[in-house]
DNA sequence: ATATTATATGATCACTTGCTCATATATTCA
DNA sequence: TGAATATATGAGCAAGTGATCATATAATAT
């Protein structure tokens, strides 16, 4: 059991075991950054609550403002990040752009999370 | 149906049913906010994989840093984030500190945004 | 055509973030 | 006790973020 007597740590790991198992089924770099990247649409409160509205209904970028309390601007450039990250869908009708969640995977991000807050006091 | 004619958007909702209901369903700032930190700890590739690597087996500071490739400042520094935000915990044995999640919602959170990268291409 | 209006976007700026470096703290060992 | 070692943490800095303001674009209406 090389786990009940730690060895020197700059020269050799602490628990070789542990380590080899992680090592071998852990995320490469470039699958963290791209993770890192979608959860990073989630982590501002703006986005939050676009995410949160628009998982209610599909709303206009004028209507999302007036709900949110935000400046027009502030909404559509939040609304760009999130369409680059294909976390909404916008659909153009005349002068007016409708916003939706790009499918149900989103939804589900952000309702586990809210559960998840829910649960710890 | 007053989905069918926008009138002008300054002044009034473009939508008002449909604003009407979301406002009603919206979640509230305060709350956004909180949300919006638990997913700012999973927003960053370094702290994905501690998380990735805690998903698996405990480790302590040191095998993190040497698995990761970090620094051990940086990989405390990061630690304490995810402790202060309740994702990991940490237990001490001697002057080594092992690290674990928190509980299962984060490893839940973590897979699920893994499962949804990949099914998007 | 001209004015109006819904949305998008570039520039800028205050604020945050994640790292490094130096150092502090705490535990073990000789 | 004093040296070594695992971890924590404060300061400082370069890079990133989210808002505002001004303006561009595109569609409608008169």
């Amino acid at each position: 059991m090389s786990s009940s007597i730690p060895t020197r740590c700059e020269e050799n790991f602490i628990h070789e075991d542990q380590v080899n198992l992680v090592q071998s089924h852990l995320i490469d770099g470039l699958t963290a950054t791209y993770l890192a990247q979608t959860f990073q649409a989630l982590a501002d409160p703006s986005r939050i609550r676009v995410i949160s509205a628009l998982s209610i209904a599909e709303l206009c970028v004028c209507d999302l403002a007036a709900l949110l309390g935000m400046t027009q601007s502030a909404v559509s450039h939040q609304l760009k990040s999130l369409r680059d990250l294909r976390l909404v869908r916008s659909r153009k009708q005349g002068r007016v752009v409708y916003y939706s969640l790009q499918d149900e995977h989103i939804r589900d991000l952000f309702e586990r999370g809210l559960a998840h807050m829910h649960e710890e006091r």
